[in-house]
DNA sequence: CCTCTGCATTGATCTGCGTCAATGCCTGAG
DNA sequence: CTCAGGCATTGACGCAGATCAATGCAGAGG
């Protein structure tokens, strides 16, 4: 809640600047430097841009709340923020967005409220298009609604990989499997880093703090050993029988602008 | 597995018929019987149908595979799907399709395998565009891309709803929700059948068909009553105070071609 | 008619994971 | 330095809901 400049959580690196390290100073470079607007024509960005705020917000900030009827299209564009379900005084967790991607959009496309409550959770920096601005461009311009489309396809594909994620497997398999593909992205055998606190992860894991804890130890009996921040893959084999990866479920849901490929210009 | 012409389950009236009176017998029928693509030019609709088939297809069949390449863009025009998440011998129901409605779009157009099988429960009619088509034409065609779009988001707010009501609220609650909410769509006081199998509506709650039932058991102390496929509100009131619908939960998620109206012609 | 098959119900039991609570560690503030 | 607050770890416990199993029932088919 406090609004000082410490953004990252102690001891660990930020989100944000981890993933993006560029941080636009204008809504226009900020659509620029969004790689699935790529194909979308310049003065159509403009204009956007032209009725856009860009923000920054402190980590724990609403962005918005559950219910609300969306004002502005919003393009997260750093740091990171959480989407949850609201009931009553209970929250759960939902979604984590990373940048660059869109918060909602179907909600904003749809002129529906929002069903979830958007919290910052590292320092975020947030573009605000005017809804109404917005659709109108989405619905004007072929190219922005293709590259909508192809975001809004992508973040369904992976709400449904965290929905098989949590059904078909244990709290210890997703911890186990997440280790792993960590590890994966990284030279073998060296010791790779959390990408943020381990109260988060188990978040994205959708399961408690301390259920996430006691799945750090059992996991570490299949030859994957956590200390600290630091995760060391031991006995890469075991590890590997034991959890099994899978692309359909582990695969990194990327925005290939696929489709724009069909533009014939 | 029989392919008789029984698509409905014995004792309850078929999904299908009941969704949609009108069953098209060409694929140009087929797309123009749908509501979300009537502002799509004749045209394009003709050139889509020209390079289409329209299957039956009889309960139990697999419409596509986990993890298959789509080959075809897949309209729903009768009786319902079920998308199951497979890990080796188990299954995860994940989500009901009902006409009319696009099977997993997002891998189509993102040229991804599909994350879910997709089986038929009643028996279904399946409109098959060819994939590369149907990406040319939503390349192509900006009101059909709109069209697509809105449908899109719609199935994401759905998943949304659906993650919310399994996480926020208890075997029991959900149980309540779903016959306070089928209640609430007729005459007060008069009974109402449920629409499918009870084993069925399990699955789209996220349980098993013995919780189901012992949910059934708790419910009618709260003043619904349930006897074999008839649902009876005995006491309104308790029931309203034990079981809060929210519209963000339980209101259904209706695809308004909103946008379209966007479209300056 | 009887039999077979699939669904529903009900009971008994099991268990994964959440909850609650106590402790230790680290960091930042005073 | 000391203290306070947030996170992580660990143990004890409870519970919602899954699993296993037995029974009843209805429709289909011989």
């Amino acid at each position: 809640m406090e609004a000082d400049a410490h953004f990252a959580p102690a001891g660990l690196p930020d989100v944000a600047t981890q993933a993006e390290g560029f941080q636009p100073s204008t809504p226009r470079e900020a659509l620029a430097m969004t790689p699935w607007l790529s194909s979308v024509p310049h003065d159509v960005l403009d204009r956007l841009a032209s009725l856009a705020v860009l923000h920054r917000l402190p980590a724990g900030s609403i962005v918005f709340e559950q219910a609300e009827t969306p004002a502005f299209a919003q393009f997260l564009t750093g740091g990171s923020v959480e989407l949850l379900g609201i009931r009553g005084r209970e929250e759960a967790f939902v979604e984590l967005v990373r940048p660059v991607d869109l918060l909602l959009p179907a909600a904003v496309l749809n002129r529906q409220p929002y069903l979830l409550r958007a919290r910052v959770l590292s320092g975020a920096q947030v573009l605000m298009v005017q809804a109404e601005a917005f659709r109108d461009a989405v619905a004007t311009d072929h190219a922005l609604c293709l590259a909508v489309l192809a975001c809004q396809a992508t973040q369904f594909r992976r709400q449904i990989k965290l929905a098989k994620n949590v059904r078909l497997r244990s709290a210890e398999e997703r911890v186990g499997c997440y280790l792993l593909r960590l590890t994966e992205s990284s030279p073998s055998g060296a010791p790779v880093r959390l990408p943020m606190e381990k109260r988060l992860i188990a978040s994205e894991l959708g399961m408690t703090r301390e259920t996430f804890s006691r799945s750090l130890a059992a996991v570490a009996r299949h030859g994957i050993r956590v200390e600290g921040e630091l995760v060391t893959l031991d006995r890469p084999d075991a590890a590997r029988a034991r959890f099994t990866l899978d692309p359909l479920i582990d695969g990194a849901e990327t925005l290939n602008p696929l489709l724009a490929k069909g533009v014939r210009e």
